[in-house]
DNA sequence: GCTAGTTTAAATGTCAGACATTAATATGTA
DNA sequence: TACATATTAATGTCTGACATTTAAACTAGC
């Protein structure tokens, strides 16, 4: 692993890129313990505050965790998937309200993802993850709930109807989709016969489910994606003629 | 914000959330320079050391960037999709090579969400895209090719096929998906036969969407998988089968 | 000989201050 | 006015020190 000392890049950029890419090739394995900070320091020929500022990039990442004490050091970490989420979710988050990305496409993006799941779901879906959909569909009929908890509880039901698939990776790569709709979700105002029609779709989606019926599942969850978009484009329509009659 | 000199967490690690969460709640707002290092060393009353590997960590998810100089400084990033993927693709690899996920597993999400793509892809693919499919299909039909240079070829055309969906959010997600199953396909060895069966796939593939016909894009797609799921399933036996006679 | 408490050592975490480098701006001169 | 120079404010890097944590080695007492 070398760098060079005359590229335009950060010392501890290109420090944290050498050992990155000695991970991903597996030169390095899980638990190895990486050199000390001040053995790190030697071999790149720099000083130890620097070969730390590469380190913290490198936590950021969850590449690498550190101990401390006498046995202490720097660990190659198990990236696991709980852990990737949570990046996973603030990046996807960022990205749409960064890039001004659109209701309908953010829509049809998540919406699609589901359907790709619904027939592996409606095949293993377990008994818990059904009880966490009904449990969901219950709270979000309850009248006095506001609309962040109408949203939220709508992203754990969907969360539950993705790992029916009973296949991490799906879950994973679902998760930033479905949690990162949230603060455009979250922009609608829900009107009772709004919230309800939507508690008859996630009832229908549930029950398909629990029947086992591709098929239907599917069906349903395309009910529900059309409803959506056609919700949101009256609200925004709604809020247009709102501000041209301010005008 | 506030930081708690108290807690078990590193201070740098305390004020990167701090300032994560100021992003992400929309306190800071893309292009926004940060106070300098010094300045957050003293809000923070920390060092001007501790304040840099905050930053650092904030750099290494892209979050922000720093410009040396006198105007220079910390700035808030615009999150690119461009740049998002890479990470995306980066983490996707680590997590299916550190927890031993299956060759099945992998190949099952990540047809599931190209089959997700099929329909919008067989609406709105561009002739270029189109192009770009055939270009690939040609490529693998070349014999002097190495199965790396295969397996490249291959994630080129199904990224064209992700990219047709014309939908950035769905292209982001699946980027991971696609790439980071490329180390696990690199593990096969291509016959002459099955590769001439994949070219086939994917020819239909192509056609159909250039047909726009959404069904039967969907239909070579399914073929498709469940044939690399069987190539993957014989590979996989006939090495058992090599140890055992070693044995 | 075994256990409990103590010491030691090695590592990360933090700090202070200095100097190097970069790049925009202000200044000065032909 | 145009170009060269000096200033300045910021990040990038280095040195050296001290604080804190933790496991292991050591020691005293039973």
């Amino acid at each position: 692993m070398k760098i060079d000392p005359n590229s335009p890049k950060d010392l501890s950029a290109q420090i944290a890129q050498a050992i990155r890419d000695a991970i991903v090739a597996g030169d390095l394995i899980v638990d190895q313990r990486l050199p000390s900070e001040a053995e790190l320091a030697d071999q790149f020929e720099v000083s130890r505050p620097t070969v730390r500022e590469a380190l913290k990039r490198l936590a950021a990442q969850s590449l690498i965790r550190t101990q401390r004490g006498a046995t202490g050091g720097a660990f190659v970490n198990r990236l696991r998937f709980e852990e990737a989420y949570d990046q996973q979710v603030t990046t996807s988050t960022l990205l749409l309200s960064m890039n001004a990305v659109s209701f309908d496409v953010a829509c049809e993006a998540r919406y699609a993802l589901e359907r790709a799941c619904a027939p592996l779901s409606a095949q293993r879906r377990t008994p818990d993850q059904l009880a966490t959909m009904r449990a969901e569909i219950h709270r979000q009929s309850q009248p006095g709930l506001t609309d962040e908890a109408f949203c939220a509880s709508d992203v754990t039901f969907h969360r539950a109807l993705v790992d029916g698939a009973g296949n991490k990776v799906l879950s994973y790569q679902l998760a930033g989709a479905v949690e990162a709709m949230q603060p455009l979700m979250n922009m609608i105002t829900f009107t009772a016969r709004s919230r309800e029609a939507i508690v008859a779709l996630h009832t229908d989606i549930a029950d398909a489910l629990q029947a086992q019926d591709a098929v239907k599942t599917d069906d349903s969850l395309a009910e529900l994606a059309a409803y959506t978009r056609e919700l949101a484009h009256t609200v925004v329509s709604a809020r247009v003629k709102k501000a041209q009659s301010r005008s």
